[in-house]
DNA sequence: CATTCACGAGACACGCTGTCAAGTGAAAGT
DNA sequence: ACTTTCACTTGACAGCGTGTCTCGTGAATG
């Protein structure tokens, strides 16, 4: 068990700096989410050389692609994969919603900046948002196709309209309009997309 | 007739070298939009000097603000005032979000770098898209109301999240997640964002 | 013919990025 | 116990961006 060994006191203070960093990123965004970010500041927050941050992350859009991947995980994403393998597609319509808008909900400001950094300065970003949006995309495609052989889909209703609507729905856009565009409380946002994407392509 | 003779050449030129300024703001958005702008570059674009454009509108968030005015304009903000104000507020309805599609769809990189801006670095922009999404919160509720007084709305549906959800459907976020997000034509656009919005919240 | 004024040229201080060279000190291997 | 490894630091560098200011300059204006 040489590995283990390894994994002692070195590697498992590398893991603690690169987490202090990612928590530094993410604390400053959730305190100041419509400010310009430097690498410098997230240094010395995480009481670190700037250049260990280059050092671990390669470069700032190393660093926030990281940081996408670590929020996603800690929001709970892995739950809302779970929440939408059920038989019945409308519990895959619910639960998967509801379970997205939570994670959106617990980290709002930090993918608020990431969703606005990737549309702003693709160079400034490592893609991990996008990478993640390819995946949603393929399952609204997924659930529409569910939906209409479970004969859910409104007459009328194309399988590719249905998933266009769900595509909104399911968005962090969506969800950010009603939850800090309107103020309304996480499971109210919820509602409203779960109930109005339900009367719109369903029957 | 002072004032005719005043803008005679000196304002006229004035007013030209604004214009050019602005036109090479747009220009490099719609080239590349999701790359960092600089005013120098702006600037060489405009073939005008960097301090000018300071001179003319005292910094880059006013430099932006401005061309979010001039964008909506030029994109036909005055035919959506037009297309609301009509008795029927299905026609309201049907004719407010076709118009805002076409006027995102017109600019749709600038309107995407300015909206992302808002969001990501508030101090850069002057607040124009800020002011602009005030009136449309008020003219959702408006329709609303109007929507419920002719007994449009589903059994069911209250005033308020009849709101929430014209809120969403008008908005620059759902034209671009199926205008570009999902490669909709702005005509196709409309017709799934009108239709989805009656089905699910109109009778 | 003098004045006004839009605009240009260029320098300044300052902040941010990305890279690199030369350490330092504690954990790991022998 | 001695050396090696390695996570991380310090500090400097070039390059680019912003915002401000001063001093032109030439054409429209009176």
């Amino acid at each position: 068990m040489a590995r283990a060994y390894e994994l002692k006191a070195r590697a498992e203070s590398a893991a603690e700096t690169r987490r202090r960093i990612i928590d530094a990123v993410i604390d400053r965004l959730r305190k100041a989410p419509a400010e310009r970010i430097s690498v410098d500041a997230v240094a010395r927050k995480a009481g670190v050389a700037r250049s260990t941050v280059y050092l671990i992350f390669g470069s700032r859009a190393g660093l926030f692609d990281a940081v996408a991947l670590e929020v996603y995980d800690r929001a709970g994403y892995p739950r809302l994969l779970e929440a939408v393998r059920v038989p019945d597609p409308r519990d895959t319509l619910r639960g998967g919603i509801t379970a997205g808008v939570h994670i959106f909900a617990a980290y709002r400001d930090v993918f608020r900046a990431l969703y606005s950094m990737e549309e702003l300065e693709k160079e400034a970003t490592g893609g991990a948002i996008s990478r993640v949006e390819e995946n949603r995309a393929e399952g609204m495609a997924w659930l529409a196709r569910r939906l209409s052989r479970h004969k859910q889909l409104r007459p009328g209703v194309k399988i590719a309209e249905a998933a266009h609507v769900l595509w909104i729905a399911a968005s962090f856009e969506a969800f950010d309009l009603l939850y800090t565009g309107r103020g309304l409380s996480a499971d109210e946002t919820a509602r409203i997309l779960v109930e109005n994407t339900e009367r719109a392509i369903c029957r």
